[in-house]
RNA sequence: GUCCCGUUCGUCUAGCCAGGUCAGGACACCGGGUUUUCAUCCCGGCAACAGGGGUUCGAAUCCCCUACGGGACGCCA
């Protein structure tokens, strides 16, 4: 008898959906859909303070423009629902209290800045930075007294003294860690929601998940994995740890250095079935080693133990050789005309630049050299109309704060995109007006241009966080650059005005 | 720092599991050809088994060590 195989990609919907999302669901889609399964989509919103409604629906819909589907999810209703882990709070809390009745979880009490200070003095003791057990023995008594009197509390799991935990990866044979390496896991939030770790082992069996095929960044984390199925009695899954996407310096891949967003590939005007083509090539080569191919080619031909385990890096350049080729070879030129359409060429996109552009044209052909930096993946610049009266070194300045800044942004739009300006201008001693043209510059190419926030709001995110960051390697390309030093005191600096980064 | 994972041209990779072809292909780059320009297309070139030690008649392939890279060490996922 042999179970049927169940997947899963498990996104967790804190900002816009990103490449790696994409490149686990392809190879969980993959494996399933070869073996006659299905694949869940499960939305991991368990961070309350971060998830959003409309980072859930832009994973999804991204998802579905790169044709890849799922079998069971929130907008596909199944037999092992809800999907989505914010409803499924009282599944998680109920399997909290089995684990607490067998001994197997305990109360933690320790306030986060206990925590913050055991870290910080482990670090510089050399110590591996872990909790050090602190509320594992109190007693019944100490706990229900603490618990009526309001104080706020984690559940935390209980690993093994001794001794070392084994598993085998389906790629990378045995993996072994000692339980002394393994932290005592906060399993419930003191909002009461589960942490990843509780919720995933659950909902993963529940669910019913054969073959969990996830990111190398979880493999540390396994252990604590295999040992809440000991402890729940379950059999676990076949786990398998695909390599990270990385950017060009090898280091994961991230937002902070790459265009991540796949709305960026589709805003920057890639092909959803090149890019999956390219995505499919990351790690991987179909058996007979071509190198055009369908998802469809992909999911009927693939073996996970072709995979490769070097980080592959996430590079450019072949992706829009790959994407020239789908344009010239797989398509006609009646459909690329319909692809060009539904692209930026179509009234509804038109429309948002009217209103902007109309008090600026005579004739139609201003239309284009007026707007067509909305249509570019990149604009060129050069150095004296980039930096116009302001200085080069604060350019960069008000470039990467800006940066920075935008990256708060939820919603993107005129106003949010204006108060950003504002109090830029305002904290760096500015008149707003006076540092706008270098950010006309910087996104149109052009002095003479839309409305700055509106043509940042048309533009989206994606490619205005590129733009910025073409900017900067320009004027480092001319002479003028933040050296690592500069770069952590500007942070610094931006800190005690801004406030925190967020990821 | 500790633990874990990884390492074939600049990049994506084939070959490794079942040791024995000048280590193959693609992108990028360089050169040439076709083309009124450019691009496409075609032809050619450059370029790699991280290092050291074993095992073996023979190692990219199996084993060990070192180096390097990455990841994890959150009331993020």
């Amino acid at each position: 008898m042999t179970i049927p195989v169940r997947t899963r990609i498990a996104p967790s919907p804190t900002g816009s959906p990103h490449v790696g999302t994409a490149y686990m669901a392809l190879f969980n889609y993959a494996y399933a859909k070869k073996n006659k399964g299905d694949m869940v989509l499960r939305i991991e919103d368990t961070d309350q303070k971060r998830s959003s409604i409309d980072s859930e629906n832009a994973i999804m819909n991204s998802l579905k423009w790169l044709g890849i589907e799922w079998d069971e999810g929130p907008d596909k209703t199944g037999k092992f629902g809800p999907y989505r882990q914010s409803e499924r709070k009282e599944i998680h809390a109920r399997h909290v209290q089995i684990l607490l009745d067998n001994g197997f979880a305990y109360p933690c009490f320790c306030s986060s800045q206990r925590l913050k200070e055991l870290r910080t003095s482990q670090i510089a003791n050399k110590e591996t930075p872990r909790y050090d057990g602190h509320c594992l023995n109190l007693t019944k008594e100490e706990i229900s007294q603490k618990i009526e009197a309001g104080e706020k509390y984690v559940i935390r799991l209980k690993i093994p003294t001794e001794g070392k935990c084994c598993f085998t990866d389906k790629l990378r044979g045995k993996v072994e860690i000692d339980w002394k390496q393994i932290d005592h896991q906060v399993l419930q939030k003191s909002d009461g929601f589960p942490t990843y770790h509780l919720a995933n082992v659950v909902d993963d069996h529940l669910m019913n998940i054969s073959h969990v095929i996830r990111g190398e960044e979880w493999i540390s984390s396994t252990p604590k994995h295999i040992l809440l199925y000991q402890y729940f009695g379950w059999e676990p899954p076949s786990y398998t740890h695909l390599p990270l996407l990385r950017n060009p310096d090898k280091s994961k891949l991230s937002k902070r250095k790459n265009p991540t967003g796949i709305n960026y590939f589709r805003e920057a005007g890639f092909l959803p079935e090149a890019m999956i083509n390219y995505l499919g090539m990351m790690g991987y080569t179909l058996p007979d080693q071509r190198e055009i191919f369908s998802i469809d080619e992909f999911t009927q031909t693939f073996d996970i133990h072709r995979m490769s385990l070097g980080g592959p890096i996430f590079d450019l350049s072949k992706l829009k050789w790959l994407n020239g080729r789908y344009l010239r070879e797989k398509l006609s030129e009646k459909e690329v005309v319909a692809r060009i359409i539904e692209w930026k060429i179509n009234s509804k996109f038109i429309q948002k630049i009217i209103p902007h552009a109309l008090q600026r044209i005579e004739n139609f052909s201003d239309f284009i050299p007026l707007t067509g930096f909305l249509f570019e993946e990149n604009p060129t610049f050069s150095h004296s109309q980039l930096i116009g009266k302001i200085n080069p070194d604060e350019a960069i300045k008000l470039i990467k704060i800006c940066e920075w800044e935008l990256e708060k942004i939820q919603e993107w739009n005129r106003n949010n995109i204006f108060f950003i300006f504002q109090s830029l201008a305002e904290k760096e001693d500015y008149k707003i007006k006076s540092i706008l043209p270098l950010f006309f510059q910087v996104i149109s190419g052009n002095s003479v241009s839309l409305p700055l926030f509106d043509a940042i709001e048309i533009l989206g995110p994606d490619l205005t966080r590129l733009r910025l960051r073409k900017a900067l390697e320009y004027l480092s390309s001319q002479g003028s650059s933040l050296s690592k030093k500069d770069l952590k005191s500007l942070e610094k600096e931006y800190r005690s005005k801004y406030g925190n980064r967020v990821d």
